[in-house]
Order: C-alpha cells, then sequence, then structure tokens
DNA sequence: CTTGCCATCGCATAATCATGTTATAGGTGC
DNA sequence: GCACCTATAACATGATTATGCGATGGCAAG
C-alpha cells in the first residue's frame, strides 16, 4: 500500500521542490504541502496520513512545536524531520518531543526517499552526523542515564532498598513515613518492571542505576 | 604469670640448644621437650601447657599432623612452627592445620622470645618471607576465594536470589523444596551477617560472590 | 563406627513485603 | 483555574520472608 503524507516546509521554493520529487514518485502519496503546522491536528483528523514530513524553522509555529503537538494526539505516526540545523540543541529538542527521523537538507535529494522507506519500516533515519551525536549523547548520558524515569526521590529510595535497607530503615534514613516507602516502592516496581526487592535491586545494581 | 609450654624437635642438637636457651629465660617455664609428638594429647592433658613449640619433619608423626590432632580437641591452644621448611606447601599445610605462628629457624635464636610474647598475646609471628607468602596468597584467592566459606549449594542458592528470584522459584529451578531453600538461606544470612534479602543480594554482587 | 558437615525437608510464628485503593498538598504547564 | 505529576500518608489483605526447632540420609575423616 502506498504510504501517504504531508509536508510542512515555509520556504516557497524548497516546498514545490520537495513536492515536485514526490508526486513524481509513483509509489508515495502526497496528501498536502503548508507553510506552517498550525493546522496539523486538523490535518492529521482529516487526512489521516502515513508520514509527516516537517522542517523546523517555521513561522507561526515551529516544527518541534509542532511535534509535541502530535505526540498528545498521536503517539506513533512517524514523524521525519527535515532541517538545516544540526547543533545539538534542535536535534535533541526534536527527537526528545518524539520525532522519527532527522534527515539534514542537503541530504534530501540522495536520501529522502530511502528515508521514507526506512521510517515506514519502522527504522529512524538520520543523517550521518546526526546518528553520530546521538550515539555519543547516548555512550554519555541523557538517554542512558536515567533509563526508567525515576524520579529523584525514587532513585533514593531504591538506592538505600540496594544497600540491604529494610523499609522501616529507609523511613528513618529519609524521615518519611513507612507507607510513603511503600508509596514509592510501589511506583518503582511499575518502572522497573519487577515484582520483588531482589528483583529491584539486582536490576539496580547491575544496570548501575545507583 | 609465665606462659608453660613444650617443645617438640627430633634433631638433639637443637632441643638441647632451645631447652638451655628457654631454660635460661626465668619468664617462661618449659614443661617438657620431647624428639616427637605421638604422645602431644596426652602431653596437653597432663601439662596443660600455654603454648606448644612444633618442629615439622619428625619421625612418627609430622608436626603439621601433629598441629591437625590438636586442634581436634583445642582450637585455641597457640602453636608456634619452628622449621626450616619455607615452601608454599610446608606453610599452607600448617596454617590451614591451625598454626598460630611461623618461626623459620634460622631466625629462632633473634626471634624466639619476641615471638612467644607475641603469640601469647593473640599475635601471629612469622618469619619476613613467611609473612610475605601469606599475603600474596591471600590477595590472589585461596581465603579472599570464598571469604564466607559458602558450600558449592549455598553459592548456587545466592546466585539465584541476586538474580531477582523468589524462594518459590529457586525451588523450582533447583528441584528442591521451598522449606529446603528456606535452610540454605539460613545458613547463608548467618554466614554473611545479614537479615534480608536485599542485604545478602547487595553484598553478593558487590563483594563479586556470584 | 562415631563425629561432623552437607543437603534435604517440615512445621510454626511473627515480621515484613506486595498490591490495591484512596487522599491531600505543592508545583508545573497550558 | 484546571489538568498532571510528585511527594506525602493511611489502611487493608494476602503473600512472602525471617527465624527457631527438629529430623533424616549421605559422605568423609578420624
Amino acid at each position: 500500500m502506498m504510504p501517504t503524507l504531508i509536508l510542512y516546509e515555509d520556504n516557497p521554493l524548497l516546498r514545490d521542490s520537495i513536492q515536485s520529487m514526490l508526486v513524481l514518485h509513483d509509489s508515495i502519496k502526497l496528501l498536502g504541502a503548508f507553510e506552517n503546522p498550525l493546522e496539523i491536528i486538523n490535518h492529521i483528523k482529516e487526512f489521516n496520513p502515513d508520514l509527516l514530513l516537517m522542517d523546523i524553522d517555521m513561522p507561526g509555529m515551529s516544527g518541534i512545536e509542532a511535534v509535541t503537538k502530535v505526540r498528545i494526539i498521536n503517539k506513533n505516526i512517524p514523524i521525519l524531520m527535515l532541517t538545516v540545523f544540526d547543533d545539538n540543541q534542535h536535534v535533541f529538542d526534536a527527537i526528545c518531543a518524539g520525532a522519527s527521523g532527522y534527515l539534514l537538507k542537503k541530504h534530501i535529494s540522495a536520501k529522502l526517499f530511502s528515508a521514507i522507506d526506512e521510517i515506514m519500516e519502522g527504522g529512524a533515519p538520520m543523517s550521518p552526523s546526526i546518528a553520530r551525536m546521538v550515539l555519543q549523547a547516548m555512550q554519555q548520558k541523557k538517554i542512558n542515564d536515567n533509563p526508567y524515569q525515576l524520579t529523584p526521590k525514587e532513585k533514593e529510595v531504591l538506592t538505600s532498598l540496594s544497600k540491604g535497607n529494610s523499609y522501616k530503615m529507609i523511613g528513618v534514613e529519609q524521615a518519611i513515613s513507612i507507607d510513603t516507602v511503600r508509596s514509592h516502592i510501589k511506583k518503582i516496581y511499575e518502572k522497573l518492571h519487577v515484582h520483588s526487592q531482589t528483583e529491584a535491586v539486582s536490576k539496580a545494581i547491575h544496570e548501575k542505576l545507583v
């Protein structure tokens, strides 16, 4: 089945250029091309596209804001960023917002269709320099840092638990009631997908969460 | 109070020499000097000495065997080995058997009395080269290897526990009843000086017991 | 053949934990 | 202000654990 898509790009020349590429390609169906994503939620509801192509620097609403908005209502639709920005801030803002791929504009002519194929197969196409940035960041921290999204308090409780402390001891140590300790540990179990102290401690130590 | 002691040494010249040193020293009382330790158990019962001086190479029974025999009936009486052997095997056999100190014969004239003082104060006098051997071995393995003397089964159970398994799961995994799992874990707690799963797991992982 | 250690199993009780449900107060973001 | 998240707290129930006591069979050392 032909994937359907919508393009958001404010520069008329580039928008027309991409539009031309897409309509000439008979395995892809372009549902629309807009100069800003202000109406993106309505577009999605109206056209039900398989994929979004998104510039970052657009008047009215940035592509990153647009991604954030889309992700509130739809966590799955692939969004491929098409942009000139290759700096850390833009790349990570986009990825954190929920972008599925990140193609620099200088690579569009050569890689756009393979990127679309890749993204439709569940991949995450990135320009080489972007991929490298992402890997480096992973190796450092950010994502790797707190893979289970534990809150600071939860991390604190888990650390104490991993030292061998009982609920009671943790409560005394952190000056909170034993029931509160329970609450935190309950949430920790949910986030770590475990069901006992030993599982949690084992996972925490081996994955260096503490 | 004057410490009392018994000497075992087969070489008559050396035995007389040591005997002379001891009787001339007025803060020590020599209860007897024998050429072999065959009657050592009776000697201990009869004389009730505070300390034993023990050669290794003696006819009839080696000093190491003698130490083993003594330790069966008395785990506390200090035994100082006096020997020419400074090889790994003899040293460790003697220590494993339960020797309290290890003095090479070439150091006897210079160190015997200070060694006796030290051993009576609960120390472990050793000739310098022996001390070094012992430290090196410690750093390698032997004692460091299984510092808590866990049996193979206990280690197995602890490993499973450290992976996050419950008693029930461990029982199934190792095809033993949950009560047996309890028994093993109880002993593990005693040996590790802990009182909960998390403490045990924490200790096990951090000290690389599993 | 006796003693001691290891592995096995059972039972009983009290303590602790796992889990669900509910609720309040402070902070953030829109 | 209204959602949403975080930290706090309480209560209840069933499950699991901690601990003590006791017992059997195998096996190795003395």
